[in-house]
DNA sequence: CATGAATGAGGATTCATTCAT
DNA sequence: AATGAATGAATCCTCATTCAT
């Protein structure tokens, strides 16, 4: 369940690895991965190049950093989700997506690099599989799951794969709609943000009803 | 209503613009925008780097054309959809889910460069106002609004946003399902793309007929 | 017979090539060439690094080049050489002795890089088969070759290796003393240049003699 | 007479000494001094690279260390050579001749590094000047003179002479033959090692016959 | 106009050497 | 004394851009 540590022992090194990784999320806040040097990383972290290249292969290798530190966090907030009681699936959905949207939108510029990167280099950022996400979207789904009827005729695995769905929808909604409101396919949507985070808990909840019901 | 022209009017600089925007494209099978090098264009154009320089900017400046030539196929795609007589909301849905499937899986490699660029610069591919998508989103949303109630006492406005919603959560979910099938958030929703496709007009209709029906 | 021409035909891209060779020849007066970086030799060619890699892979690169201008050189000799009537072995082999170490004398510091950097990137130098060095050295046995007698007993290619190997040991003798008089092996060799110039011969002859002889 | 011992008196020190020679011979079994960090010399000598620099001041220190120990077994072989008794000029020459092959024949890698690396430095490798060779070459001279006629009227000079030429030309003949076979200017000589190792005693004796001969 | 040689800033990377622990 | 983390100068190499021909 725990989010594996990737970090160095020594604690020298472990606080060189933190000066990188905060380096690199500073420098995130101006500009796109791409973009950001070695030598910049080096001096925002206020240590040599060479120190850069005695912990990491490339500026690539970063990012297995970035994609864990984050994971840490979505692993906080999914527990804070799991404590929380709701009393209807309505109130679950929503709940989730209006706590979704606040979670992403506090990291747009992490994430953003994340998730152009895991594009351009899923080889690197995944390198350590105990890392993906399957777990965690598992827990989210499980949250809906709680409200299925146990009568219900529908096999689990229909359940299961109609939350699974529910979850991917909202996450990859309000991602593009945080990320990038103004480009396609966003732009499709005539919606406000704060509309579309209100919309959206109805289509979910319309879909998964028919799925949970006892029918 | 038509997509605007950028190709210039004189002969020759058409097919220097068509040469390079071909050369760009046979790139983009082999490799990221970001990895191709203008000389390697220019070779693939069968002209001179200094030609290139003549007509564009820098690189960034094909991809209006990119964007564009892909605006041509929307188009005809959407006319396609336009002339097809569905005889309910439920068909319509349906068809429009699995032919936007098709459509965009037959020109991944184009999009991907288009979806992530217009990421990393959306001041350069956007320059020209005329080019932006939201006219053609609007004729896709259209078609939905077709199947209406007219004595629906939902506002036109309600309705409007509801469509270009559901047009949004069409594209967007097939998009990352199809682009990257692999990677967050798209892991997230454990089924095939064939089942995907199949539930998804569920979860879309499921929203709409209530925003549209009568009462 | 004759030398291939590795340059290049355009005339620009001639004089640069040209540049880099005087430049390199000009930096090896001073250093070794391990010791020469490339933005030296672009400075000493009056031109640009980026010029330099739009010709050459890398510095090694340039050793053929080096290796071929010494190459021509050595052919010259050779036919000045070969012009030489001589009317006997003894008389042959001291003028090849004395011309040879005259030649090599001269050369001294692109011989020495030759010399170190033909064993430290063989694949490199010698890429250019057509470059190799058999036919200047067979050129120099047949000049000894001369002096056999017809109605010797001993077998051509008897004669032909005796010719050879006086040929390597002159070479190779005369070489480590120029090149390195004070090193191992040249050191235990207790004799002046002069001196082993002219003892080299009688060396060489008294070797050769009972070979061509009649007998 | 004895080789001296540039080794460390304190036994802590000799250890580390010899590791790091260890650690340089086993290197230079797969690649050039050149090439050879001391990051990597300390990780095979089992310390660290701080440790290094407390004994030697670089890299180019360790070569008197291989020089010294090339030197010693260099001594034993000669000792070896000394304690043969040999009936003749010839036979002294021939063995000469083959156990020189065989002797470096079998240190070639070592043999290479201190031979190319003698000649880029010279100043460092020499630091030391006990070391130099000149005493085992006159050693080797010395088994030559033993045949020499008392009677002679050459000057005992000019056979020193002699015998040190004919100890070049055997060392420096072999040591291309051996170490670059396939080069300038080995390749003039159209033999199989076996052979020249056959024909050089002949081509040395010849020479040296006359010199050291009665009339 | 087209060409492609030349430019040179910019970034990646290495490794000998130092020095705090 | 030993360690190995940190340093940063030095070098390699690329590629967008310019400009003489």
């Amino acid at each position: 369940m725990s989010v594996p540590d990737l970090r160095p022992k020594q604690k020298r090194s472990q606080e060189t690895h933190d000066k990188f990784l905060e380096s690199l999320q500073n420098a995130l806040q101006v500009k796109y991965f791409e973009h950001i040097s070695i030598k910049e990383l080096a001096e925002g972290a206020g240590v040599s190049v060479g120190t850069f290249y005695r912990r990491f292969e490339n500026k690539e290798a970063l990012l297995p950093l970035l994609y864990d530190a984050f994971g840490k966090e979505l692993g906080e907030w999914i527990e804070e989700m799991e404590a929380l009681e709701c009393s209807s699936l309505e109130e679950q959905v929503t709940i989730l997506c209006e706590s979704t949207h606040m979670f992403l939108d506090a990291r747009k510029s992490v994430f953003r690099t994340i998730h152009l990167n895991a594009r351009l280099h899923s080889d690197t950022i995944f390198a350590n599989p105990t890392l993906d996400r399957n777990e965690a979207y598992s827990r989210l789904s499980n949250l809906l799951l709680k409200f299925t009827h146990k009568s219900s005729q529908k096999s689990d695995s229909m359940k299961q794969h109609a939350a699974d769905m529910v979850i991917y929808m909202m996450i990859n909604g309000l991602l593009d709609k945080i990320l990038y409101p103004n480009l396609t396919p966003a732009i499709a949507c005539s919606m406000s943000q704060a509309s579309f985070v209100e919309q959206l808990p109805k289509m979910l909840v319309n879909y998964l009803k028919p799925c949970f019901s006892e029918l």
